[in-house]
DNA sequence: CGCATCTATGCGCATCTGCGCATGTGACGG
DNA sequence: CCGTCACATGCGCAGATGCGCATAGATGCG
């Protein structure tokens, strides 16, 4: 029982970080090549390799060599549905923290910001 | 659009950690007592207690006083939801993992019992 | 008060992460 | 072959994490 949690943290600590969330979320939209991914996200082709790298060691992701380039995918398409299920959460926790901060504005205003992107895009159920 | 990703992320890595996911576990079936987390999970109060105190600013729990007690519990049911999700994810993951093994038993059987010890317990929508 | 109980915090250390950078490896074209 | 493109890997460093341990804070009781 214990192996579970562990297993499960590292299947998590995959997905911990906001350079591979958003990879993930560009491969909800399809297949992507190492370079096409590091131009849409505008940061070093060496970087985006590596978070694949890790992500296919975890079983997040799968690769698929094409000529010289290598495309990759979502290994599994529950992984958005759990990202976004996480985002729910992430959401509503906000929107509390907007609620008690009320008019309390300046350093939350980013968080505020936050919540309005997050729900632009999904399921939010946002609460009332 | 990249905060998203880094407070999303901030959740991810507060649930990517065996003991905060044993914690959540035990949480799920009830508010709990911070000694009483440590008792069960055979782990240090003051680790407990760290490791509820980071959960507790990332919106994931929460506390309420009673008597010289605090309880601690889940703020916001979807996490086990989000969790299992996650789950399923790993349990197939492991699953085909435990295909290509076959019969190369030895250092894959720790994974296999894995799966089975996940299995057991919830909405795997298993691939077949 | 003084004391026991429950919880939180500070400290130090070993370890891990994420990044930039340079370089290695594999695949096509001339 | 050799240059080029696409991708992977190794290295080093700054910062973060998790833990045990000791200790501080908070609460209730006599």
């Amino acid at each position: 029982m214990d192996e579970v949690y562990t297993l499960q943290a590292e299947v998590l600590k995959t997905l911990s970080n906001p350079r591979r969330l958003e990879i993930i979320h560009l491969l909800a939209d399809g297949p992507r090549e190492v370079t096409r991914l590091a131009e849409e996200m505008g940061v070093s082709q060496p970087n985006v390799s590596q978070h694949l790298a890790l992500m296919r060691a975890a079983g997040v992701v799968e690769a698929e060599r094409d000529g010289r380039e290598v495309r990759y995918r979502l290994s599994d398409p529950e992984i958005i549905v759990a990202c976004e299920t996480m985002r729910g959460v992430l959401v509503r926790r906000l929107a509390r923290i907007s609620i008690a901060a009320a008019r309390t504005p300046g350093e939350l205003v980013a968080e505020r910001t936050a919540v309005a992107a997050a729900g632009s895009t999904g399921p939010t159920t946002q609460a009332s």
